[in-house]
Formats: C-alpha cells, structure tokens, sequence
DNA sequence: ACATGAATAGACCAATCGGTCTACAAACTT
DNA sequence: AAGTTTGTAGACCGATTGGTCTATTCATGT
C-alpha cells in the first residue's frame, strides 16, 4: 500500500493517537512528528487546528466503524450471529492495538462539557452506528422498533466491555458480549 | 458542613475536575486554584504531584460509589429492586452535575497505556465495585456465581449507558439499564 | 518558653502547549 | 512562459504545563 497523502496521513495518525491517550493526552508536535509533517501543512488542511484534526479523525474512525459492522453481517444468516461475528471482530481490533485502545470516537472528542460541537459529533456518529447494527436487524427479520433497542443495547454493552477490557488488559470481555445479549 | 483540610479538599477537587475532563484535560494551576491551597501544600502531601493526587482521587470516588451501591441496596426487597434504585441514584448524580460528567475513576486513571499503575488501579477499583453488587446479590438470594455474572453485565451496562448519556446530554439512558438487565 | 516537624505560601524554572507567520516549492491555468 | 493556487517547510511566539525550591507560619510536645 502507498504512502497516503500529507492530509491522510495526519487524520489516521491523529485517530490513532488520539484512540490511544485521548485528545489532551496527545500534543501536536508528536502527531506531526509521526505523520512526518511539517506545522504548516496541518494548519493548511486544517485551517482550525487540532479541533478540527480531531473531528476528522473521529469522522475517519466512525467509517471504519460502519465498514467493520458491514462485513461482520455481511454473510450472518441472523441477528444473533452478525452481532457475534461483529464483536469477535472488535476484540480482534482490540488486540492488534497491543490491547490498549480505547473507544476511537469518546477517546478522541471528549474534551469536555464546554465543547458543544464534539459532544453533538459524538452523539451523530454513535446514532449512526446504532442505525447500521438496526438496518442490519431489520433486514434479518427483526422489526424496526426492536432492531434498534437491540441496537442501542448492544452498543452499550460493547463500550462498557471496552472499557473493562482495558482496565483488564484482555479483549475476553468484549467477546463475552454476545453471550449476554442473548442468554 | 465545615470546610475539609487542605488534602481532603485538593482531593475532592480534583476528582470532580478529573470526572469532568479527564486527566490530561485539567491543569494542576486550576485545581490549586479551585482548591485555594498553594502548591506548597499539594507537593507536601502528594509528593510525586499530579499521579499521586490522581490515585487518590480516584479511591475517594470509588469509596462514594461503594457507599451509593450500599445505600441502593440497602432497603431493597430483591437484587432487581436495588440495582434499579442503583440507577436511579446514579442518573440523579448525573444531573446534579450538569449532566457532563464521566465516570470518576476512568476520566481520572486514563492517561495511556504506559501508566500500569493507573491501569492496575483501575482494574482494581471496578472489581471492587463489581464485588460490592455481587455481595448484595447473594445476600438477596441469588447463588454467588450468577451475582457476580450479573453484576459484571450491569457494570459494563452502566459504563456503556454513561458515555451514551454523555454524548446526549440525557440521564435516561441510565435509567432503563434496568429494563435491559431484567426484560 | 523553646524546639521541632508539619503544613502553607508562592516565586521561579525548563519544557511543552497550540498556534501564527513568512518563505518557498510544486502543480495547475491560461 | 507567466501567473496563480495549493501545499510544504519550519522558525518563532506567548501562554501554560508539571515540578522544584526556599521561606515562613502553625501546631504540638517538652
């Protein structure tokens, strides 16, 4: 695979970073210093600064998101399945990381309660992947209204996993996911 | 309520700073500043500073939570009726805060993959929490293996229900933990 | 009254923070 | 070929970061 351009580059080093040791956690200088890129390229492509770095990498990690729940459904025969498949894939994701990531979207647009603009990103990208997940349900035979509380709670149970798994430092939890949804 | 020493109050500063916008997003200036205290005093009773001031942080919030978990359960007829009184009281300490706040000890220890301690303390904390429910569970009746189980689900459930109540800026989320846990 | 350790007070520091600015190179238009 | 836009390069900036250090006050035991 190529190199990608300066402005990809600095959007997936930024997600990375920013997954790992959250949006203040990270400076600009080892983020330009990974991308290998210089200052006024960043402020080029992001005229705004890490605010904005930090929402397009968000906005890059949730299609990611979107694509990983589309190929785990991809070949489900049912709900319970796909959800299973997805998760396995999740903790796959988990381990690549060193097992050390957290949630690419919360860890990189929480910077707290005064930033209106990340919080509503946030809430946008979260309902998106919940949308995904329902779709898939409702295409699987579940109607609408239980795909998305299903959804919703799936969701809720894989952070809450995610976070355990780091405290623990092991992806089991986010495996065990399923085996709660449908006892 | 009298004003608490110096330390109590750089503790309880901090830890309501930290919950708020995590460790790296709160500066020791504003937390001396919020405090009232000089660096002196912090440096004197937290010699290795900001950490230090960090892990105590976080085993204040955590021996709060215990105490909301015990207070949930105290009256409680069944391990249902408690862990939703849990909720309950947990939503309502959600918006007494303004509704932004996180949870308390992983916005306080999460700095990054490097920091073991944190990461060991974290881990710490949350079985201490999970224990704590658990203990309640077989005290009501239930058998100690499916309280524990039950009690890990319903952490990861309120972890996971916290950040989407967070990105919305709602405490229902926390409040129907309960429906999902008990259908 | 005096001595002693705990606690407070804040000046001071090097390093890093995010961001601005000017200069220049490369690519595209005409 | 000339002109214009887009992108790269990095020196530089004031503000803030976490932390050190000395001086002083307070509390306590003798």
């Amino acid at each position: 695979m190529t190199q990608p351009n300066t402005r990809d580059r600095l959007v997936q080093t930024a997600a990375r970073l920013f997954r790992k040791r959250g949006y203040h956690g990270v400076g600009m200088a080892e983020i330009l210093a990974e991308a290998q890129a210089p200052k006024g390229s960043l402020y080029h492509h992001f005229p705004s600064g890490k605010s904005d770095l930090a929402l397009a990498a968000a906005d890059w990690a949730s299609k990611g998101m979107l694509q990983i729940i589309d190929d785990a459904f991809a070949d489900a025969p049912d709900y319970p399945h796909g959800l299973t498949t997805l998760c396995y894939k999740l903790a796959k994701f988990y381990d690549l990381n060193q097992g050390w990531d957290g949630c690419p979207v919360s860890n990189t647009l929480f910077e707290g309660p005064e930033n209106a603009a990340f919080q509503a990103r946030m809430a946008e990208i979260f309902d998106g992947w919940i949308g995904r997940v329902a779709d898939h349900g409702a295409r699987l035979g579940w109607d609408q209204d239980a795909a998305i509380a299903r959804a919703q709670t799936f969701l809720r149970l894989i952070q809450g996993a995610w976070i355990m798994a780091r405290a623990h430092g092991s992806s089991d939890v986010i495996r065990q996911v399923p085996k709660h949804l449908f006892p």
